[in-house]
DNA sequence: TCTGCCCCTGACAACGTTGTCAGAACAGTA
DNA sequence: TACTGTTCTGACAACGTTGTCAGGGGCAGA
């Protein structure tokens, strides 16, 4: 910037007002100063910029995802980089894989960075730091796809309790009893509900929730298949599977056809995925409209930044049934 | 800071040299240091300190891909934040949806936050803004996935020629004579790359390149659906299917099925999916590696980072084609 | 001609750090 | 005791920018 201002012998000031177009400086100078910019390859900095200016923003907000590579949680971010890119704010994304110490790392290194804000899928409900130190920087802080309870804090979900228990209903009405459930560990929020809302259709349908017929730790689409094949062997085995995650669906999916009952065993899975509708049979899903609830959960923190300082807010998004043939199969 | 060297009765420069760990401060004055800074809670920071740093590091890098949504790009993305992680050193990820001017945005965007280094997947192989804007600041970049030809740099791609001849040539030792081809834009590097292959196969087969069999600009699942069927209607159709990326293989299959011809049209696609091996029949595909890509491409930018000025490096990985049964189906 | 006002412009300090260097304190040696 | 060397500490300037404020010049009105 002095380099800038030497060739076009004005001060640095200037330089730095036509730099940010600011009102107030003469046609002529402000030719000679992009003429010299440009001659030098000048580029701001803005680093420098923000640690002077007022509020020391940096145009840079922090995302805690469980893994930039799953597709839920990339279509999170693409959709919060479109919200930010329109306010010509870059984006900081972390995997933190469900682990508490992981997503620690990466918070105080996004708090380092100075982001302006973040916005985080928590790993735990109950973490604290996740709170407290973005509070103690004056960092703002949205939750999307799972709440916190350790304290207030804007949220956006899907409503997993009630899709499930949609899903299930939709099971019951096709004549099903012996309905399993396949899902994540019981320690991750949306699984907690999602198996809450399976217990929901159950009792609502008079129906008792089979020990046999749960299984509630499943991690990967290998573990769903061995847990469905072990179900499946069962002398009273499930007529319809509740599937709690997409690749939970996946591995229950390649099981049934590894059996020969695809044709014969319902399935409705949470979370829809690419080419549901090529398997045979297509597989009914409860889908959740992830670009919206990361474009929500961006506009409540750019809402933050811009000064709302109003109680936390929680909003809620419904799921809906996408009814392809899987989900419909009937009980023999 | 200030007002921990305060608090703990010291000068800012000791408090500096305790949370930057340099050695040579009494342990007394270290703890009556580090006292103050969890009594304030104070966290350094990263960008004050990166501007008086020798060389500037802000301990950042850009990562400029085609859309951090789509699941090559964020496998590229993770793997190259796993590398980058094990350096302390986050990154920022940009959508650019195969767009010269939305790159240029997001690329200036990265320069003015003086990220210390850059990947990118470049939309067009002329682009010289990539070449050139890097290059002014003193920013290393990688390419990945695509070289450029308007320069001599860093490069890791994939062996998309002879992957794309080995897939063909698979079809053709299936005794298929009418092969159609289907890809996306030409102006896409690896497009023009797997449709050569595929000429390649043909001209070693002794076949010809029907133009009626080939479908050069199909950009999504939808546009492939359509010339899929279009092909199929044709007096003498293909009995075989060469789809270059992921969702246009997607929609070919999603074409046989509505025609019921899945059991009889070979299909061989460029780019593994998830639950290819869940369709009816399964789908043969030629699989990249792209955690690899993307773990190559960040250690050559850390190679250059760390002083390494050698000549720019090509590296070519190779594809593997994986036989499910799709690819299988012989001509009848 | 002088006063007052507005418009441009630039000097200077400051943002939160760290590199440089000099000084203080202490121990060891002659 | 005087000198040397080592270890620890702090004052100061600087990184690249912008907020603040004051000064210079031009113009209208008295």
């Amino acid at each position: 910037m002095r380099d800038v201002a030497a060739v076009a012998g004005v001060s640095v000031k200037t330089v730095s007002r036509v730099v940010n177009q600011e009102s107030g400086v003469s046609e002529e100078l402000a030719d000679r100063v992009s003429n010299a910019v440009s001659l030098l390859g000048y580029r701001h900095n803005l680093a420098a910029s923000s640690l002077r200016r007022a509020g020391g923003k940096t145009a840079t907000i922090g995302l805690l995802l469980e893994d930039v590579a799953n597709p839920f949680s990339s279509a999170l971010h693409r959709a919060i980089e479109d919200v930010a890119r329109s306010r010509g704010i870059m984006v900081f994304a972390g995997s933190c894989d469900e682990d508490a110490a992981r997503e620690r790392d990466v918070l105080m290194a996004l708090i380092s960075r100075r982001v302006d804000g973040l916005i985080a899928v928590p790993a735990s409900p109950d973490s604290s730091t996740l709170l407290s130190e973005p509070q103690r920087a004056g960092t703002p802080i949205v939750f999307v796809d799972r709440p916190i309870t350790s304290g207030a804090a804007d949220c956006v979900a899907v409503d997993n309790r009630g899709g499930s228990r949609e899903g299930v209903r939709h099971l019951v009405a096709a004549g099903h009893r012996r309905i399993a459930f396949l899902g994540d560990a019981p320690s991750i929020w949306t699984a907690a509900e999602r198996y809450a809302g399976y217990a929901d259709a159950l009792s609502w349908a008079d129906l008792p929730v089979g020990r046999h017929l749960v299984r509630r730790n499943v991690r990967s689409s290998a573990e769903a298949e061995k847990a469905t094949l072990s179900l499946l062997a069962q002398p009273d085995p499930p007529t319809a599977l509740f599937t709690g995650q997409n690749l939970i669906t996946m591995g229950a999916v390649k099981a049934l056809q590894h059996r020969g009952l695809q044709h014969s065993v319902a399935v409705v899975g949470f979370d829809d995925f690419a080419v549901a509708d090529l398997l045979d049979p297509a597989i009914t899903v409860l889908a959740q409209d992830a670009p919206e609830l990361g474009r929500l959960a961006a506009e409540l923190l750019f809402r933050r930044l811009d000064g709302d300082a109003g109680p936390a807010r929680h909003v809620m998004l419904p799921t809906s049934l996408i009814v392809r043939g899987s989900g419909e199969i009937r009980v023999r």
